[in-house]
DNA sequence: CGTTTTTGACCCGCGC
DNA sequence: GCGCGGGTCAAAAACG
């Protein structure tokens, strides 16, 4: 009955001694003028666990961590909107606003204030009333500010997680109804409700199921469904033989454990939920991205805490696959693959599947809402084969996605699965970016340079966020329009009204939506980051550690990998 | 003590 | 039906 007994096991890490000093590099990169999508070894993806060590290089520049623990010690005092929206990303979010207050008017009053508190003492001594009183209104109004202060932050924390969710939720419905015949075109929108969707939403994406909104309950179901792909293998404990088709729940108890087999029958049960769904979900699995980008690090950080659950030798390439899972949340079924090119060893092959679950924090939005958007676009697009469409979409979408970058975007429909491939490796020297601003600099081989609008990163630190979430959405448009009409996007602009129909325009708009705040949130994460970095520097955080056996996997030993069935069976 | 990694065993689809 | 190969599971070890 059991899977046969446990297998091996143990495992070794210890090797990990092997530390470089890669560290220095990723500093350097960090410096160096391309802040954005650059090279940066830190980050301890992770949050726990045993450190790891690792080099990565982060997309989407994600220090959330340092990010949260500077807001607090700001005193961010209320503004408990916690989970999703305590999320790192909008606390960068935060971040910004805050910066931009206390530089804007706030500061110097709250300066001379202070200042004017100190000295109070003395001129108190003095005696003057006059001054008192004006302390007095001063801290009143000062105070009044504060107030107004945090209540917009908390507006704008609200607003900005209602925006994300209802982002999710227009991929997940563009999904929807790219699967589902004309039939029951209603469903999806029902939980639009605005306000609360906020923390509903994300759950129910999930589930993708219609009834979404119950959460729990409908979740599991839908889950296990999610994994799909996974469930025939749920062998762990016998239990699962039985399984097919009976045992409706046994209850959320269980739940939430990625359905596999964990001993959950119950699962399948789920099957029974409905084809639609289903064959959706499976389509979504099969759907994959897959990022290339050059990295000495082993991973990208790529904003989300991956456990790797895998490893083993591609046939084709010296350099072993590992396999990651998402950990955000207990139910993810997102998953991801990492492998080193085996020509060019710089070369870092991502491959992502499946959608996230959860309420993802700004870094990692960008590489999630970037991949799903590219997935649906893939699905949307009739088949890859396709080349007139497929190609479209793909031109379309790596521009949108990366607007500045080089990157190119293929589609292939030899893989088993329909696969996106984004290519951050070349960076052509005069790419024909949407943005003329392009900088021409010498930068790293294979760094994506990013040119900010404003053509450097320097003024746009001094933008407020808006500035920069239109600057971005301007590009988008601007990137759009040569492949597509623009015309479609400029709706999807207006943050709330959705008008979505068509199908395929539909799909191409999601992507641009998805896109362009991602692609704001990621400057907005960048420049926050680096702002921290000044103060933060030597913080514990900021760069965590990674130590980084550089080279990519030592197991090149393992003899192991191979084995694939050779034992038992 | 909770997590994450390591790693051999399993599972399963597919081609022959 | 067998075997290959891609994926996944889960015990045990490594970490923090
Ligand atoms: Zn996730």
């Amino acid at each position: 009955m059991d899977k046969g007994h446990l297998g091996g096991g143990g495992g070794g890490g210890g090797l990990l001694a092997l530390d470089a000093s890669p560290r220095q590099l990723g500093f350097l990169n960090l410096l160096s003028p391309a802040p954005f999508l650059r090279n940066m070894e830190a980050d301890d993806g992770g949050g726990g666990g045993r450190g790891r060590r690792s080099i990565e290089v982060d997309f989407f520049s994600d220090e959330k961590k340092n990010m949260k623990k500077s807001r607090a010690s700001a005193g961010a005092d209320a503004d408990d909107q916690k989970d999703q929206a305590s999320a790192a990303g909008l606390a960068i979010k935060k971040e910004d606003l805050t910066i931009n207050l206390l530089s804007g008017n706030n500061t110097r009053r709250d300066r001379s204030m202070v200042v004017d508190d100190d000295g109070a003492s003395r001129a108190d001594e003095d005696s003057n009333g006059r001054n008192t009183g004006e302390l007095a209104a001063m801290q009143a109004e000062l105070s009044r500010m504060n107030d107004e202060n945090q209540r917009l932050r908390g507006m704008l924390t609200q607003v900005n997680n209602s925006y994300h969710a209802l982002q999710m939720h227009l991929v997940t419905l563009m999904q929807q109804r790219t699967q589902m015949p004309p039939a029951q075109p209603q469903q999806p929108p029902t939980h639009e409700e605005g306000k609360n969707e906020s923390a509903i939403v994300p759950r129910q994406f999930l589930g993708l199921g219609p009834s979404g909104a119950s959460a729990e309950v409908a979740e599991e179901p839908s889950n296990s469904s999610t994994e799909v792909g996974s469930p025939r293998r749920s062998s762990s404990n016998g239990n699962e033989d039985p399984e097919r088709g009976d045992n409706p729940d046994g209850p959320s108890t269980a739940g939430w454990l990625p359905g596999r087999g964990m001993t959950q029958q119950q699962q399948l049960g789920a099957a029974a939920k409905g084809h639609d769904q289903q064959a959706q979900e499976a389509t979504m699995r099969k759907a994959r991205v897959s990022v290339r980008a050059r990295s000495e690090a082993p991973i990208i950080a790529d904003g989300c805490q991956w456990r790797k659950y895998g490893q083993k030798m591609a046939k084709g390439n010296p350099c072993p696959r590992a396999y990651y899972r998402c950990t955000m949340a207990t139910g993810c079924p997102v998953r991801k693959q990492v492998q080193r090119c085996a020509e060019d060893r710089t070369i870092l092959i991502t491959t992502y599947e499946g959608t996230h679950n959860h309420p993802l924090p700004p870094a990692a939005m960008a590489m999630a809402s970037t991949t799903s958007a590219a997935a649906s676009m893939l699905l949307s697009g009739s088949m890859p084969s396709a080349d007139g469409a497929g190609l479209m979409s793909s031109n379309f979408l790596a521009r949108t996605v990366l607007p500045c970058s080089s990157s190119m975007a293929t589609i292939s429909a030899s893989a088993p699965f329909p696969t996106v491939t984004l290519d951050l490796t070349h960076a052509p020297p005069g790419a024909p970016n949407a943005m003329p601003l392009n900088v021409a600099r010498p930068h790293a081989p294979g760094q994506f340079h990013v040119p900010m609008p404003g053509g450097g990163m320097a003024p746009a630190f001094a933008m407020p966020p808006q500035m920069l979430y239109n600057q971005s959405k301007f590009s988008g448009l601007q990137m759009s329009s040569d492949s597509v009409d623009a015309g479609q996007f400029a709706q999807p602009r207006q943050p709330m009204g959705l008008p979505g129909q068509l199908s395929d325009s539909v799909s191409a708009a999601a992507a641009a939506i998805t896109a362009d705040p991602n692609f704001t949130v990621a400057l907005a994460a960048a420049i926050s980051s680096i702002m921290a970095g000044q103060h933060a520097a030597g913080n514990s955080n900021a760069n965590n550690n990674n130590t980084t056996k550089n080279n990519v996997t030592t197991t090149s030993n393992n003899t192991t990998s191979n084995n694939t069935n050779s034992e038992t069976q």
